[in-house]
DNA sequence: CTGGATCCCTATCGATACTG
DNA sequence: CAGTATCGATAGGGATCCAG
């Protein structure tokens, strides 16, 4: 039912697009991706994201956690580490972005099925 | 559950990324919420999403008919009527996103609540 | 009404070099 | 390792004017 969005107000409305446009920037996607898939280190999402420079990540990784989506940690050893990790916060917005992976996966598949019967 | 994303394919995780920064490109999702609350009309949209302007409007309704989310139909009346609705694939991706509307509402209060208390 | 074309300006990006 | 500083290039955006 798309009806659903006509009973939104519009501060709902506002936080919405302010996530996805939060989200939706460049690299934000892939930084919590690979966070969510274990990574906790600088260089690691930097290995896991291709692509991505250090001056982007750390503008990414400033907001994301500001936006409470990351924490920081810095842990005083020799050289000094830095620990980058999702809060519960961060944690439950991915998991209300499955729904998005799903979506993606079934339109995939249809669009290339219909690929498949126009170009026969 | 975090550990989902570990579980997911390459592909998948790229039009993960791909769909997000197309809907959270600025004015997107204003644009999407509009035509998902009813919205036709290349006008009605142009008023129901504050500071949008025409050029930028032209430039998103053609990303989004490009990726299938919504569809362009002209009608040939004098003066010349276009239509704009989303597609079943659009429709779908706002139902799946649905749940981002859900996170937002959750941890907006909690946001407040937490100020509240450590403004006391 | 819808939307293309142009100008200009700012934000953003990527690369590089440098610091604690 | 984890950033910061600077710079040139570019893309995106707003305003305005024009056209079907």
């Amino acid at each position: 039912m798309v009806g659903t969005w006509e009973h939104i107000d519009d501060a709902a409305c506002r936080r919405f697009q302010g996530s996805l446009e939060l989200v939706g920037q460049r690299w934000s996607s892939g930084i919590l991706l690979a966070l969510a898939r274990g990574a906790t280190r600088f260089s690691e999402v930097l290995e896991l994201v291709p692509g991505l420079s250090g001056r982007l990540l750390t503008a990414r990784l400033k907001q994301l956690t500001d936006a409470d989506l990351i924490t920081r940690s810095v842990i005083p050893t020799t050289p000094v580490q830095v620990r980058y990790e999702l809060t519960e916060r961060g944690r439950e917005l991915m998991e209300a972005l499955q729904a998005l992976v799903s979506w993606g996966a079934r339109w995939e598949s249809e669009r290339a099925s219909a690929t498949a019967l126009s170009g026969s």
